[in-house]
DNA sequence: TGTCGCGGCGTAGATTTACC
DNA sequence: GGTAAATCTACGCCGCGACA
């Protein structure tokens, strides 16, 4: 064992006192009853087992005592190699240090060394920038008084500059200004302008709208406010619309309420009231007789007029009307109806009355009753005697140019009786004007017939010589004679042919035929000079449309006339047989039309189309004409194809059909 | 102041409507 | 189908108002 070090001996003290200690507590614990076995009481008599079992009992808390105290004495054993393991230790370490201790002393000494080495360079390169810094600073004073000297100079440039761009600026803006002063006043010109040429407008369409308004205010009181007397006297239109009224079945009392309730219902306003029903009656009156009474002397004034009539049945009875045509004054207030080219031309209602049929006679009858009537009328009225005349029944027919009818088969029996009539009408009246002027009439007539040429009749516009011829001579000589008489004398204006639709032999133009009432209604009514009833613009489209085609087929007609009267008839034979096709029916048509072939007329031209067969008709119709010639002229043709004296039937594009009535021509 | 146009009234006759 | 009432028509007369 090695001897003990003053470490080992401290620690062997402390042991020791421990155990002086231990040996005081054991013997304190010993002392002390808890720590210790109890003291054995009393020994008293007891049994041996009992003793023993005490014995046992302390030798086992002593046994127990032993194992605790050797268990301390190794807990004692290994604290002591512990410690002793860590004086072991300390020692180690202790000496582990002290060479750490000597390295760290070599290593500070080396450390000194080197930082005073380090502390040497960094004194120098601190002494070195201090140099350099001394040596930049002087350089930057110079250059900052440098700067400084130039910063003098340019303020002071500066300034001039400042007060040179101030100057200019000045400039800048005033030349600015005045472009910008320019600018604003040549818009503000613009505008100016603009503006008071839109105020011109403003202005004008202002005065325009004013006008306008005022206008359309006067024709917005003139429509709203209708006033049916002028002067105290009731209005034309009144008096039509009341008779209207009455036509229609409105009572005469009733006819104020009826206009006044439409008028409310239009929007318009009456001036004072509506007509009564006595002058209701006043109205009708006028609207009949004194109607009569215009008419006559309507007719009077005329030149000449177009009489149209037609007939239909109703419930079994037959009904006939009939209307003129005529130039007639406006009776307009401020017009002169003395001057006749103030005057229109007016289609005249004059009846419609029951007829027992619709002959021929039945209606030249009643033609001749219309006139009687009416110059009766006439005469008898005060017009007559303030006018101080009187109207013959002779001048309805003196003055009648035409008639229009619808009906083929009694219309031309109608044309022959009114012509035969006013034949003998106008010969009465040339013979009364012959013995009035002895035989200078009759001179003048001839005088009259050599003057008319060519030429006259060609500016007329009408018939050439060679129509003349070609028409039926007799007839035309003896319109001519009238119309001679007429043109010299100026008395007598109707000495026209019938139904021609343009008079041959004065200026006068007549208007077309009217329509009938059984062709186109709407349109006739409408055409009777209703001012009320106007002309629809579908009717009058139609009514034009139909004139339109009436006029070509007449133009068409009149060629066709005008062709047959160039044709000359051929009589030799050798010229007939070397005919073509186109000359022998021309032939034919101067048989058939002119002469009035009656085997001709009645042959239908379907029958007469080959070469062959018109030959041969031409040359019979030849050896009839011939023998007709070597007879004098005596025979005449038949009375079926011969019209009456001094009457040309214009068919205006209608042709008579199979059952009698007049058809359209197809065109 | 006379003339003219209009409206109102009355009367007679014709026509339509309602009723038996 | 007849009859009475209602309605419409025609017309003369008279007064009123506008106008020259």
């Amino acid at each position: 064992m090695p001897p003990p070090n003053k470490r080992r001996i401290k620690a062997l003290r402390v042991n020791r006192a421990r155990n002086k200690n231990d040996d005081s507590d054991s013997a304190d614990d010993e002392a002390t009853p808890s720590a210790l076995p109890a003291p054995l009481p009393a020994a008293k008599p007891a049994s041996l087992r009992s003793e023993v079992a005490e014995k046992d009992a302390r030798i086992t808390e002593l046994e127990a005592v032993i194992i605790d105290l050797r268990c301390d004495l190794l807990a004692l054993q290994t604290a002591h190699e512990h410690l002793w393991l860590d004086t072991v230790s300390l020692l180690h370490s202790t000496r582990t240090v002290l060479l750490a201790h000597n390295a760290l002393k070599t290593l500070k000494r080396k450390a000194d060394i080197a930082h005073f080495d380090e502390l040497g360079r960094r004194q120098k390169h601190i002494h070195r920038l201090e140099v350099d810094h001394t040596r930049k600073e002087e350089r930057t004073n110079f250059s900052i008084l440098a700067l400084e000297s130039s910063l003098y100079d340019n303020s002071a440039c500066n300034t001039q500059l400042r007060l040179d761009l101030d100057t200019t600026s000045q400039l800048n803006s005033r030349d600015a200004t005045i472009n910008n002063l320019k600018a604003s006043l040549l818009t503000k010109q613009t505008t100016l302008t603009e503006t008071r040429n839109r105020l011109y407008a403003v202005l004008k369409q202002a005065n325009r709208a004013k006008l306008s308004l005022k206008e359309i205010k006067m024709a917005y009181n003139v429509l709203r406010i209708w006033n049916p007397t002028e002067g105290g006297e009731y209005t034309e239109a009144a008096c039509e619309l009341a008779r209207l009224l009455t036509r229609a079945g409105c009572a005469a009392s009733k006819i104020e309420f009826a206009v006044k309730a439409c008028a409310q219902a239009f929007g318009i306003q009456i001036r004072r009231c509506f007509m009564s029903a006595r002058t209701v009656g006043r109205a009708l009156e006028e609207g009949g007789k004194y109607a009569e009474m215009q008419v006559a002397r309507e007719i009077m004034e005329a030149p000449g007029f177009v009489e149209s009539s037609d007939g239909t049945s109703h419930h079994g009875l037959t009904y006939e009307s009939c209307h003129v045509t005529l130039l007639a004054p406006s009776y307009t207030p401020n017009t002169d109806d003395s001057d006749q080219s103030t005057w229109t031309y007016k289609t005249r209602f004059m009846e419609v009355t029951a007829a027992l049929d619709h002959t021929a006679q039945r209606q030249f009858d009643g033609t001749v009753e219309i006139a009687t009537r009416m110059a009766s009328t006439y005469s008898r009225s005060p017009l007559a005697a303030r006018e101080r005349r009187v109207m013959d029944k002779n001048e309805y027919w003196q003055k009648k140019l035409e008639e229009m009818k619808d009906h083929a088969a009694d219309g031309k029996k109608a044309f022959r009786l009114s012509t035969a009539h006013k034949t003998d009408i106008v010969t009465r009246y040339l013979g009364r004007l012959a013995m009035d002027e002895a035989d200078v009439a009759t001179s003048h007539i001839l005088l009259t017939m050599l003057s008319i040429t060519n030429e006259d009749l060609a500016d007329a516009g009408k018939l050439s010589d060679s129509e003349l011829q070609a028409l039926v001579t007799k007839q035309l000589i003896a319109s001519v004679a009238v119309a001679a008489i007429k043109i010299s004398t100026s008395l007598n204006t109707a000495t026209k042919l019938f139904n021609a639709p343009i008079p041959p032999f004065d200026n006068v133009h007549v208007p077309p035929p009217v329509l009938l009432a059984n062709k186109a209604n709407t349109a006739a009514i409408n055409n009777s000079g209703n001012d009320i009833l106007k002309l629809s613009l579908r009717n009058a489209e139609k009514a034009e449309k139909v004139l339109k085609r009436r006029e070509a087929a007449a133009s068409k007609k009149k060629t066709k006339a005008a062709q047959l009267a160039a044709t000359q008839l051929e009589l030799d034979t050798n010229k007939i047989n070397l005919m073509i096709l186109a000359l022998l029916k021309n032939q034919l048509a101067v048989y058939r039309n002119v002469l009035k072939n009656p085997i001709l007329t009645k042959k239908p031209w379907k029958d007469m189309s080959t070469v062959a067969i018109r030959r041969t008709f031409v040359l019979e119709a030849r050896d009839r004409e011939l023998a007709r010639k070597n007879a004098g002229g005596s025979e005449e043709p038949s009375e079926a194809g011969v019209e009456f004296a001094s009457t040309v039937i214009i068919e205006f594009g209608f042709s008579e059909a199979d059952d009698g009535e007049w058809v359209e021509e197809e065109i």
